[in-house]
DNA sequence: ACAACTTTTGCAACAAAGTTGCATTCTTGT
DNA sequence: ACAAGAATGCAACTTTGTTGCAAAAGTTGT
């Protein structure tokens, strides 16, 4: 393995450009989710606004990463970890915390979400859960 | 009693507006959840933009509706249910239900949110939850 | 019912988020 | 190294959400 982001790429069968590895290098390196706003201005490299809607499109497609419910109309991104990264529509399973202190949206991989039993006639097919609160490094 | 949404907003101690009354008996007449496209539309009468957004923002602080996390950063709101019209912030503890049918999100008001038990050192205040699938009216 | 006061509304102008079409540039398999 | 296919950047546009300010409501006491 020379790469990790390269690798995961290939995997994916999508090409390798300097676009997609660097924001794949972006979402490794740093351990919350990301919105479009922190990639642009995250990324080593600058990249058109555009660029990084459709990359980020792809890597949703490709299963790469899951994006998370929030009520601020800002969509944010976490990779999602290795056992589902190999087909494309993908369930996670995990909970998502949002720190009102330092705004950091984590994923709680340890933590999943328990079952909830729906009233006859709904059919369930995907389960988001997102806790708000103070995280364990702003208290 | 003579008007629900006039009553709703007295008791809030809001001021009785024309485009107040109309909003909130959008909300009381639609089951669901609507978004401020679906208001912009929806409303009899026409009301400005900004109109649309303040009186939600007014209706959030009073607890009157809350809003339901998304991934496709559209912000919906829906009209909490009596037990909660009485303070300023407040918690849901319902489920939410977007059907990827009809696209309607509903509020599962029968069904509440399951305890969760994070890791030390977090600190929960709200927690959302939201199912995706087909609807009951949909299958 | 009316004046005085407080709120709310609409307008303009703006900022940010997200999308689409098309020509150019880069990747990849051979 | 080359041709075919895929990804990028640019321009232009749509949608979403915000702010300041003057005009038009709503509210309260008399």
């Amino acid at each position: 393995m020379i790469n990790k982001s390269t690798d995961i790429l290939k995997n994916s069968g999508l090409s390798v450009t300097a676009g997609r590895k660097s924001i794949l290098e972006l979402f490794i390196a740093s351990g919350n989710a990301l919105a479009h706003q922190d990639i642009e201005s995250g990324c080593s490299e600058q990249f058109d606004r555009v660029t990084i809607y459709r990359t980020l499109q792809t890597f949703l497609d490709k299963g790469i990463i899951h994006s998370i419910p929030a009520t601020d109309s800002i969509t944010r991104y976490a990779l999602c970890n290795e056992t589902c990264t190999t087909t494309g529509h993908h369930h996670d399973n995990h909970i998502h915390f949002r720190c009102e202190q330092c705004s950091k949206t984590l994923c709680l991989d340890e933590v999943s979400i328990p079952v909830v039993k729906l009233p006859d006639g709904y059919l369930i097919q995907e389960i988001n859960m997102v806790v708000t609160g103070i995280c364990k490094s702003c208290r």
